[in-house]
DNA sequence: AAAAACATTGACCGATCGGTCTATAAATGT
DNA sequence: ACATTTATAGACCGATCGGTCAATGTTTTT
């Protein structure tokens, strides 16, 4: 069984360059041509290793969630107080959604560009938004047993609060690159948290 | 000056049904083709009426704010109690945002489909988004006033919460057409206004 | 009736779309 | 050495993209 030559090019290097395309400009906006050019690699290639746009943007929008996704909020799994991690977290996002040029949240991104008419799609989105979900509400059911959250908190409708907080921050925060608005968003999501 | 014969179409509903596709499906996704077949026009007609693809898309999203969005947040000037319109409105798009093919809010996913790279298009959704914060605000505002919301709350950040949830909400509705997660959302976002 | 102004239709344009294929090079197995 | 397998580069494909234009029709003004 022979082997042929290695690849020339690192699939991951490649695969995250697409996630960044797809990410700037959404996927209808994203053509193959550019992403061939920005992932340093041959169209035969590309087709070869990660098929056809759909599929190349599906792998995308897993290392994506893998990645991105995972890394920020491993932030709520950290020791010590659950909502101090919270605050941590949405000052994090605050800042991010305040620079300039910030790309947002690229499932949020994919959420504007598919509807539940693209079954597909919508399903491979869904787990990645019960991700965040479920970080949040973790880390609420940790909240509580510590004693910082109120036991007479509804902390599944609080941690749905805090997804739709997360994703109408990143969307905004495409268009708009100063820190205000930002800011005003996650003190008033914090602040809600501090006489729960 | 001779003025030569009338359109055979109403601009208006010709502009409404674009305005359906591109909120369906986003800028990038909803081709020309489409549109004139959709509008029921000649494609000469819609470059004359319309302009290019970006003018009637700017065109559709004025069309947008002017009746879906003033509409909508109408519900918030009315008589009676500023919060109780404040949660009559959130209501509403929570059933909205709960209906399986729901579109969530076009402005929503213009943010998604352009940045601030795009500064034209960037300045031209932002009083798009000002528009609801600043409803919000006025809300908060006769609340305070009347004695339904403490003066201590910062009614401006509050607002921009709301105008986040809210951009949230539509987001997650386009994928998900359940209604749990957005009656959670909107259950945690009036919760808050109980104790203020 | 003539002419000017406008609308409509649909053919048409170059460019780009997503995707395929051929030819060549490079590495491996026997 | 030779065959096999795989990667690379880039030409190439039909289809569709956004956009234009010429031909014709229709209404109004003079």
């Amino acid at each position: 069984m022979s082997r042929g030559p290695d690849k020339q090019f690192d699939p991951n290097e490649a695969l995250e360059k697409a996630m960044q395309l797809f990410w700037a400009k959404g996927y209808a906006a994203t053509g193959m041509a550019e992403l061939q050019e920005q992932m340093g690699i041959g169209r035969k290639s590309l087709y070869d290793t990660f098929g056809n746009k759909r599929q190349l943007f599906i792998k995308a929008l897993r290392l994506y969630s893998e990645s991105w996704l995972r890394q920020s909020f491993s932030e709520l799994d950290k020791e010590g107080s659950p909502l101090g991690n919270v605050r941590r977290l949405m000052r994090t996002l605050q800042e991010y959604n305040s620079r300039p040029g910030s790309m947002g949240c690229l499932l949020g991104v994919s959420m504007a560009q598919f509807r539940t008419n693209d079954e597909e799609m919508a399903e491979i989105l869904r787990p990645h938004i019960k991700f965040i979900e479920e970080a949040f509400y973790k880390t609420f059911k940790r909240a509580q047993d510590v004693g910082e959250l109120d036991g007479n908190t509804n902390i599944r409708d609080l941690a749905r609060l805090y997804l739709s907080i997360a994703q109408g921050l990143a969307l905004i925060g495409r268009v708009q690159d100063a820190p205000p608005v930002p800011r005003s968003i996650v003190n008033a999501a914090l602040a809600l948290l501090e006489t729960s």
